[in-house]
RNA sequence: GCGGGUGUAGCUCAGUGGUAGAGCACCACGUUGCCAACGUGGAUGUCGAGGGUUCGAAUCCCUUCGCCCGCUCCA
């Protein structure tokens, strides 16, 4: 059995089920379509998470290993938002920063947080390129050597550092550090000027000028608000779903009579400037997320927080997903984010990685309640002992000014007040999707009507998720049978279900076209049907065939979509 | 971002300067009639895009875009 990544993306666009976004034009790198196979199943993704996490969770019942009952509502807010929220949620200090690449040593580099000084030193020179040679068209060959210089340094105690980059890049010995000729103080490299990189000798590196030009990184996507917008007017399209849930906590809980423990759930696009987009729609700078911020007492969020991390883990498996390919990787502590007290990834072993290596489906993050405070009081940032306040400039002001509005909760039973624990279960719908394709992709040996071995590509998707639930066959185009069909076919639709019908070809290439696209189910109405008024019934994976009365083929198909 | 590979019919690919091809798939008719392989006929391409060299370019050169692999990056 082959699972290569190349035979599912050709099938994939073979039949269907994705397409490279804006293909006529020559592709845009991060960015695809779903076809009509694929954009069924990636509803039914969406659709099957959101009943199994919102519709049909029962807050009268107590969650098998849950520590009390809960409730669970939806949400669905818009893609832009107030530029402030994304300046307390940390987004945007994040995010929004010049850089530049060192080419030689390959490290990148905040352009504010590079030390530089010059520098020179009588009777030494440092390599470099040709004068006036911008940094981003050296040419081996354009050497030249330089007698003044500018060192740079990222560490803490910048100024040694400074000096002893100085030394290094003279060639000299510590003891000869008096012999080194500042020029000015130290400064940062956003302050000098770009035709001056030139000059710069990278920290570690062995000649200067080896820095890009610097490049402004913004992980998000900025746009302009209004016809006549300028550039004051920029807003961000979300780089996750879940601020939406955050600044709307207040309106859920006022307007719907929850009480704590609740979740919100949504469903919505995301968009990331990915600096490297890749892997299918892995990696892509368009997508959707289905995300869940669960508000809970911060004593029991410990437990909750395990408790939604396995309840996740079990959900893909309940969808097909081989716990072979599946784990449950909880984060070191120095991977967590600043806020986090606990996270941990949903991995999938996607056919693309190396063998041992897994790819993100889901993280389940404990966040304590870094994200309803930032909204309330500002940019939320550790201090020396290690808790959260908000981020101060050198006035004493706020960096980022929170929205001053009252995000607690009051507990009527306890008279207790407190601000939520959140846990978020934060799930990719594209990855989840591709996770269920690849997972879906089976290649294997069916004997043919001579009883020969013919090799078969089948797609075994859960039928919950299978994007078309069953298809309808007249055996021959006539005697009647095609007629019998297409009538099958109307009560199948009727009944809201996706179906195929086909009449075109040898019965066993209509079966083998329905296998390559995942359809559970083939219904097929032969010479015997005009008699017993039964047809046969196909199954996708065992190939076995069973006889059913044509009038409770709907009911039959319903009851097995329910696995 | 760097390095390597690659792009030709819906798909898989052949075609090294001289009339764009094959297999599969697709459509029509006939045949067979429960697991892709029958017959006959049919449609299918700005050879990724733009520019250049040449009498002539899928083929050589330059630029650019996508995809794959490795490195880098990934709040």
């Amino acid at each position: 059995m082959s699972r290569s990544m190349e035979k599912i993306v050709a099938l994939c666009k073979r039949r269907g089920f994705v397409f490279q976004n804006s293909e006529i034009y020559g592709g845009q790198n991060g960015f695809w379509d779903y076809g009509p196979l694929g954009t069924e199943l990636k509803r039914n993704v969406r659709n099957v998470w959101y009943e199994d996490m919102v519709q049909s969770h029962n807050e009268l019942l107590l969650q098998d290993g849950a520590p009390v009952k809960f409730q669970m509502v939806g949400l669905e807010t818009s893609i832009i938002m107030h530029p402030q929220v994304w300046k307390c949620s940390g987004h945007y200090d994040l995010f929004h920063d010049m850089m530049v690449d060192c080419r030689e040593t390959r490290g990148r580099y905040r352009l504010d947080q590079v030390r530089v000084r010059r520098v020179s030193c009588n009777e030494k020179t440092v390599p470099g390129q040709l004068d006036g040679t911008p940094p981003d068209s050296i040419r081996d060959g354009d050497q030249k050597e330089f007698e003044h210089v500018i060192v740079a340094s990222t560490a803490e105690e910048f100024q040694e550092d400074l000096t002893a980059e100085a030394l290094r890049v003279f060639g000299l010995k510590k003891k000869y550090a008096d012999r080194v000729q500042w020029d000015g103080d130290a400064t940062t490299l956003d302050r000098i000027a770009e035709a001056d990189f030139a000059y710069v000798v990278a920290p570690g590196a062995s000649r200067a000028g080896s820095f890009t030009a610097p490049r402004e990184f913004n992980l998000m996507f900025k746009t302009i608000i209004g016809a006549l917008g300028s550039s004051e007017d920029a807003a961000f399209l979300r780089p996750e779903t879940a601020q939406g849930i955050f600044v709307n906590f207040r309106n859920v809980a006022d307007s719907t009579r929850v009480k704590l423990p609740f979740g919100v759930a949504q469903i919505g696009k995301s968009f990331r400037n990915e600096i490297t987009p890749r892997n299918f729609t892995f990696r892509s700078r368009e997508f959707e997320q289905m995300e869940i911020e669960f508000f809970c007492h911060p004593e029991q969020s410990r437990d909750w927080y395990t408790w939604w991390r396995d309840h996740r883990y079990q959900w893909y498996q309940r969808l097909g997903i081989s716990p072979d390919r599946l784990i449950l990787r909880d984060h070191e502590a120095s991977e967590l984010a600043h806020y986090s007290v606990g996270t941990a990834d949903i991995e999938y072993a996607f056919p693309f990685l190396e063998d041992g290596e897994y790819g993100e489906l889901e993280g389940v993050a404990h966040r304590g309640n870094f994200d309803l405070r930032s909204h309330m009081e500002g940019k939320l940032a550790k201090n020396d002992n290690g808790e959260l306040e908000v981020e101060q400039d050198e006035q004493g002001q706020p960096v980022h000014r929170g929205s001053g509005k009252d995000l607690s909760y009051f507990d009527d039973q306890s008279r207790e007040r407190f601000v939520p624990h959140v846990i978020e279960p934060s799930a990719g719908a594209d990855r989840a999707t591709l996770a269920f394709i690849c997972e879906a992709y089976h290649e294997d040996a069916q004997p043919d009507e001579h009883g020969k071995p013919q090799e078969r590509t089948v797609m075994k998707f859960h039928p919950r998720l299978a994007p078309v639930k069953a298809a309808v066959f007249p055996l021959i185009k006539k005697e009647g049978m095609p007629e019998k069909a297409a009538e099958i076919f109307g009560e199948l639709k009727a009944a809201g279900l996706n179906c195929h019908y086909d009449q075109q070809g040898a019965i066993g290439r209509r079966y083998r076209r329905q296998d390559e696209i995942g359809t559970p189910f083939c219904i097929t109405v032969d010479g015997d049907t005009a008699s017993d008024n039964t047809v046969t019934l196909r199954d996708r994976d065992s190939l076995e065939q069973i006889r059913v009365g044509a009038d409770r083929i709907v009911q039959e198909i319903s009851d097995r979509l329910k696995v």
